[in-house]
DNA sequence: CCTGGAAACGGATAGCTCATCCGTATGTGT
DNA sequence: ACACATACGGATGAGCTATCCGTTTCCAGG
């Protein structure tokens, strides 16, 4: 196995870029855009991503294991609920200041690999938190690991439904999480 | 201007019957795949149904109806906030029973007429029994009108998220409608 | 340098779905 | 029965994803 080629390595840099660029503006992410604005062939594209999703994954990753590192650091903090709300809002802020991670998250499971894996691991991390808490006593004893996930992305389209613009994104979002919190506390 | 010829008037129906069958399975709903089960051509249905969202907001616009007429009907409840509750269970139970009412809820404002009048019409309900349980002090201050749609369409797709089958979906819109509903307690 | 061949590129092309258009068929008032 | 508006069907075009293969580019080894 000979190490890649420079001009292929270069255009793996550029391709993800382009595609960042046309996530953050919200743009639908079609590979034919991506070929454009890059100056390259659509060919070029499929053959460093087989699919679009499999684009999507690589510019959500960093954000995602982002998220996983938080999770971790969490663990750390003293105070159970403390840790378990500053989680979920770390959670739900990423959602909605990166449109590519609401996608990921909301792609079946295990036709991403590196997305299904970080994602056990963030409902991993979560479980965990969970359950100090609710061991401490500060959450309702009927909220299951399983609620996690939908939880944040429930929020995070709500938060999408609410915005004209995403402007007022975080804020709402975060208005919506304390709701959601006051209720998940015993 | 003649009143519609019969063959048109019973095609509307079998199509409209059709496209309920394929929301209710769960399928995307594609115009080809109704002209296929309805037997007809593609184009019959294009010119009943100019759009994909115009013959879901057909199919869906039932169900709004009913949700707009249990509003009304809440507003008669002597207990603020359990007319309040019990409306928003309304909404939510019919968004996880019917999966056309959370694509037309999604869908931008304006494109379906007949849909956005009734959103409205259920925003200003859902308003008028917000303002009241607010004003006998069961609500918090800090839940605005517009905060009530886009919450119940929260609910909505993390039930989705969650569930695996339509089975224990509604189960877990009731247990999430709950935990949002103690958030908002005053 | 320069050259051979693997690696990467580009874009023509196939397949799919949505939507349109128009020649044909059908229903309806006279 | 006839004429003509109305409605029907499916061929067709447009846009997107994904593939395939002839051409170009990189990079060791001579």
């Amino acid at each position: 196995m000979t190490p890649q080629r420079k001009d292929a390595a270069r255009n793996w840099e550029h391709i993800l870029t382009v595609a960042r660029e046309l996530v953050d503006e919200g743009t639908p992410l079609q590979l034919n855009d991506v070929a454009r604005r890059a100056g390259l062939g659509v060919g070029t594209i499929y053959r460093h991503f087989p699919t679009t999703e499999a684009l999507l994954e690589t510019v959500a990753t960093p954000c995602l294991e982002a998220l996983a590192g938080h999770g971790e650091q969490a663990l750390t903090h003293d105070d159970p609920w403390k840790a378990f709300a500053d989680f979920l809002t770390r959670l739900v802020e990423g959602q909605v200041t990166d449109p590519a991670l609401v996608k990921v998250a909301a792609t079946a499971q295990d036709v991403l690999p590196r997305t299904t894996e970080l994602k056990a691991q963030i409902l991993a991390t979560g479980a965990k938190l969970l359950a100090r808490a609710r061991d401490a006593g500060t959450v309702r004893p009927d909220v299951h690991d399983d609620d996690l996930v939908p939880l944040m992305c429930g929020i995070s389209y709500a938060t999408y439904v609410h915005s004209a613009g995403p402007a007022d994104r975080l804020a709402t979002a975060r208005r919506y999480l304390e709701t959601l919190l006051r209720g998940l506390h015993a």
